[in-house]
DNA sequence: GTTGAGCGTT
């Protein structure tokens, strides 16, 4: 009962989610459990970690049994000292509770009379998302100051490498490119080439390939098409 | 061994 969020959340049914920032980056859930559990009844202590290091991301999320002991923890550590740094602790905006909370402000027991849910457009939401926890992903502290000091350090020997051959596997640096354009581009193109090795057999992809490239989508007017080297004339003579 | 805006796992 000491490790929190090894297999998924253990049981979630009413229970509130904190969103604790600013914490170091060495604080683990078992150091904010006893904090935040002499508030209330911490059901559960999750912290985000990264994918390749494994270390935490200086945030973290505690769930609370009851919405009066998550607020009342909300003030009483937010802001607090922990590990010789200050805390901050809010009401998260995503999780199995955020139904009930909005904007911070814990709602009350709501009847499903009211559908007001549907007046979101999960749609939008979905897709900013995922392009968030993406983005989120690729651009963090550690990454760029790692960048930088990899540029600074090894600048001549990434340019011989990078010269000598593509032998070099950056598996940061091409994991992180093509999440954000392969992931949510073409996932299909992904499975019919996931390499340059040719296939055994004969796959009648080639006429997947031919109307696609004959019909040439006309989405675009022949106005702008007839112009491929002028991109954006008004961009010219008319500014934003 | 480092860093510091933000929102999460099977």
């Amino acid at each position: 009962m000491s490790h929190f969020g090894r297999s998924g959340p253990p049981d979630i049914k009413d229970t509130y989610s904190l969103l604790v920032l600013n914490i170091t980056f060495r604080t683990t859930a078992d150091d904010l459990y006893p904090l935040f559990d002499r508030y209330g009844k911490v059901v559960d202590v999750f912290i985000p970690r990264d994918r390749r290091t494994g270390e935490s991301r200086g945030f973290a999320f505690v769930r609370y049994k009851y919405a009066d002991e998550a607020q009342k923890a909300v003030e009483r550590l937010d802001g607090r000292n922990v590990d010789g740094r200050n805390i901050m602790v809010q009401f998260a905006k995503y999780g199995p509770n955020a139904e009930r909370i909005h904007k911070g402000k814990i709602m009350e027991v709501v009847p499903k009379s009211r559908g007001r849910s549907r007046s979101r457009s999960p749609r939008t939401r979905y897709r900013d998302d995922y392009r968030d926890r993406d983005y989120r992903r690729r651009s963090r502290s550690r990454s760029r100051g790692r960048y930088e000091r990899d540029r600074h350090y090894d600048r001549e020997k990434v340019y011989y490498r990078r010269s000598r051959s593509r032998s070099v596997s950056p598996d940061y640096e091409r994991g992180r490119s093509r999440s954000r354009s392969f992931d949510s581009a073409s996932p299909d193109r992904r499975s019919y080439s996931p390499r340059r090795s040719f296939s055994p057999r004969r796959t009648p992809s080639s006429r997947d390939v031919s109307p696609d490239k004959h019909s040439n989508r006309g989405k675009f007017p022949p106005s702008r098409s007839v112009s491929p080297e002028s991109p954006s004339p008004r961009s010219s003579s008319e500014q934003d």
